[in-house]
RNA sequence: GGAGAAAUGGCAGAGUGGUCGAAUGCACCGGUCUUGAAAACCGGCGAGGGUCACACCUCCGGGGGUUCGAAUCCCUCUUUCUCCGCCA
């Protein structure tokens, strides 16, 4: 959520900025100034009135005390108006409060300067490539078909449970899924997070506090009965952990890793490039959380990337970094880079990681502010990123590191899996 | 799931209808003293809105009510604790 404070100065820049997401903000932003005006001037109105019956209630009670009952009673005449006029303008204030932040709802974080204008995923911005993509031997086979030679995953089965999208993993599959998620997590700690294990099903509060609602409502799953929502991913709980805080200074920067498995009903997807692995409803991922200072934050997203690049380098998986345009950039967003690993066998580049810096847009809504060294409070800026997603993972490692005698383990996992061959 | 008790500032903990945004202690920040530190002493120290700055307003778990006036009384929800039941 954007900041009042800051559109009132600047209606200009954002209005320009939010042109690169191809936001015509210019009317919206207009209302919320003069709600804004309207909400800051009732406010004050019934500041007014309060301090008037306060003055007056005071009054009362000295005159009982002084045992003056009759004048008592007539000053309690006046209160009658008082009482009913600031009825009504703290309803107005509501009403008005809560039109704003509707309103306020519906805007999107404002890009980075180097976000570049554009409208989808053919805008982004290639920023870095690496690793050969191989060169696989005739008949080579897609991830899905693979699973099933090798007896790795169960589409099926995960139907006949569920339904389409909850996969079951076995065997060999089973273990180097856990393999993965358990050296992530390692590499995570050892670049500085802590290890946290959180619920994986949040409330509406949770929700609102990440941005996932209202925007994304029909993305979650819902538990009616006691209203709350399976996680989409362990940004929730692990960004709302902060919910409210005012934080030390020297408690910054923050940093969290979790593994989750993530919840999301993906609906109106279909076709091939959902097959298999591409798109689940129930995925695993480990996912980074940071929370800096906003001087910081930039350096932060920097190093986070080179974290994730880092893992795949490890991994020896052929990849690129994308900085998303403008039209592909997420609400929350300030700042994102895609990572996609190339599948060799699918012949197409599948998005494993998805880094960004959201500046206050999140802490705004969150409340997470911090005392800095003038004993001011401040807004926190927030990151986050996935250190990764598994499914698309292990669709990579399986397509890229088959071979006529099976598909080979990466070195890096041996230790974790204990096998360095599935065949 | 049943019975009872409780929820106050970073923490502990007073406060049961009026001058209470709230005693006191601890923690924290600044100062005096000290070569330095500790102790002692002095001062400061919750949050949000609003203002150039004050004023002023709101907040004692959440919501609602009674009253001229609520941390304090009533209703309701949530959470925590104790006892019982069930259970991985």
């Amino acid at each position: 959520m954007l900041q009042v404070a800051h559109i009132r100065e600047n209606k200009e820049v954002y209005v320009q900025a939010l042109k690169k997401r191809n936001f015509e903000a210019e009317s919206i932003l207009e209302q919320v100034i003069s709600l804004d005006e309207e909400r800051r001037s009732t406010q004050t109105e019934l500041d007014n009135t309060l301090a008037e019956s306060n003055k007056l209630s005071k009054e009362i009670g000295l005159l009982f005390k002084s045992g003056e009952h009759e004048k008592a009673n007539k000053v309690k005449e006046q209160t009658g108006d008082l009482k009913e006029k600031s009825k009504e303008l703290s309803e107005k204030l509501n009403a008005v409060s809560e039109q704003l932040n509707q309103l306020l709802y519906t805007i999107p974080n404002i890009p980075h300067e180097s976000v570049p204008a554009g409208k989808d995923e053919e805008d982004n911005e290639e920023v870095y490539k690496e690793g050969d993509v191989p060169v696989l031997a005739e008949g080579s086979l897609p991830h899905w078909e693979l699973a099933k030679k090798y007896d790795l995953i169960d589409f099926e089965l995960g139907n006949k449970i569920t339904g389409a999208g909850f996969p079951v993993y076995k065997g060999k599959g089973a273990r180097l899924q856990r393999a993965l998620i358990t050296y992530f997590l390692d590499k995570n700690i050892e670049a500085g997070y802590t290890e946290y294990q959180v619920p994986l099903v949040v409330n509406e509060e949770s929700g609102y506090g990440t941005g996932q609602l209202p925007d994304k409502e029909g993305q979650m799953y819902h538990v009616q009965n006691d209203d709350l929502y399976l996680i989409p991913t362990s940004e929730v709980p692990l960004t709302n952990m902060f919910r409210g805080d005012l934080l030390e200074e020297k408690q910054l920067p923050i940093s969290c890793t979790a593994f989750t498995p993530c919840f999301r009903r993906e609906a109106g997807s279909y076709g091939a490039h959902v097959r298999g692995l591409n798109r689940l409803h129930q995925f695993d991922k480990v996912e980074l959380v940071n929370l800096v200072k906003p001087e910081d934050s930039y350096a932060t997203l920097d190093k986070m990337v080179e974290h994730v690049k880092d893992i795949l380098k490890d991994l020896k998986l052929p990849y690129r970094v994308l900085r998303l345009c403008g039209g592909d950039l997420g609400f929350t967003s300030a700042l994102t880079f895609d990572f996609e690993v190339f599948s060799t066998a699918q012949d197409r580049w599948l998005e494993i990681s998805s880094v960004s810096n959201f500046e206050t847009f999140q802490s705004n809504r969150l409340k997470v502010r911090y005392k800095n060294k003038e004993g001011k409070k401040e807004l926190v800026h927030t990151l986050n990123g996935s250190s990764l997603a598994l499914p698309r993972v292990m669709a990579g490692i399986l397509e890229n590191y088959q071979t006529e005698d099976g598909i080979k383990v990466p070195e890096v996992l041996v230790p974790y899996t204990g096998f360095d061959l599935i065949n």
